[in-house]
DNA sequence: TGCGCAACTGAACAGCTTGTACATTAATGG
DNA sequence: CCATTAATGTACAAGCTGTTCAGTTGCGCA
């Protein structure tokens, strides 16, 4: 796909940009990090950064793309295991949900307020559970609904989900909230009810 | 809830402010306005909009609380309907579906990139939502989900229907994108079939 | 009606950001 | 070993934010 630049330089530069955004998001939060903060923290000229990205959510935008790739595969996997269709569908949310357990500080600082680092993770998953709608498609369902509007449906639900549990401190197991979140979205809210909790949503 | 000001001077401001945004919104995005535009359109020195609110953001979600009212109206005009709950849920959908599409160079001024303003509505939403299942309580259903990811779940849901169908251009009618995102939210996507398409999603 | 007080104004300020340009220095790989 | 290419850092114009302050206007109460 990328061809793997020649020069030794520019490779070490986009490696330490990649990394000290990573490095500054759990502390700072994405929004809050300006092209200065990384260039200083990474000991890289300001207009070293310039000839390489456009903006910081450039920069951000070419170092999450392998999380597309993990998603993949992932998916992959799951398909191709035999089983329920209930069981082998949206294998990338229990994925997501332990890779944001196991990074959570830098999960946070990306839905902290920030709209395009989500964005970026959204579009993949979309593109994601499209394919995964593709491959399972179900001939016989004549005239429904629009395949986009599902995976914008489904996108938009596991983003909030995710992003709530975040907020919530992570408590649930992935395994739990992967499990509540898959039971909404094949069964619906009507057979999969809810129950009283303590305190309000903030 | 807020006492009305007694000064005119700051009733006359505050509104102009607010309707000053709002017109900005259709031809500029809200991300893109500045204080400053805010403050050159109205014809409002830029001390007295800090002496009024301490940010854009600020302003916006003073401005646009009433929403909460109009939506919560018609939720209890929904849930009072006698009939199938399936009729009655998520009575907030077809009306801000119909306010979108009513005033679409807004919405999608909102949805264009804002991350804030999207935030604000999203936290309307989610109140009434909660409203609406506190009302409509299923007692038997012992333990399942909690409610306040179930709320997200909807709201998240919903959120991203809507900025599709206003990307899109809102070609399909308000009350059939209504109708699907409740059948989505309702049944569940096995429920729900989709059909293939002609174009991916962008 | 008139007075006092609160609101509005406009300008100035420091501090921060973004992009771009350019001459200089350093490192790479053939 | 040396030409090529990357990195540096400094400087620049433009812009926004949030605060302060002296001066003006308009409101509302007595």
């Amino acid at each position: 796909m990328t061809k793997p630049p020649i020069d030794r330089r520019v490779a070490r530069t986009r490696a330490t940009l990649h990394q000290t955004l990573m490095s500054l998001i759990p502390k700072w939060g994405y929004e809050a990090i300006t092209i200065r903060h990384i260039c200083d923290a990474a000991n890289v000229g300001r207009s070293t950064f310039y000839s390489h990205y456009t903006s910081k959510d450039d920069l951000m935008r070419s170092g999450i793309e392998n999380l597309r790739q993990v998603l993949c595969d992932r998916q992959r996997d799951a398909l191709a295991t035999p089983g329920d269709i209930r069981d082998r569908s949206f294998g990338f949310s229990l994925t997501l949900f332990e890779h944001a357990r196991d990074h959570i500080d830098l999960h946070r600082g990306l839905v902290g307020g920030g709209t395009v680092a989500l964005g970026i993770i959204r579009q993949i998953l979309a593109d994601v559970v499209w394919d995964e709608f593709t491959a399972t498609a179900d001939k016989n369902s004549a005239v429904a609904v629009p395949r986009e509007l599902v995976v914008q449906y489904v996108v938009g639900a596991y983003m909030a989900v995710l992003t709530w549990w975040l907020d919530r401190g992570a408590k649930l197991p992935p395994a739990e909230v992967d499990r509540m979140f898959r039971r909404l979205a094949i069964e619906g809210v009507l057979h999969a009810p809810h129950r009283p909790t303590g305190d309000q949503n903030g």
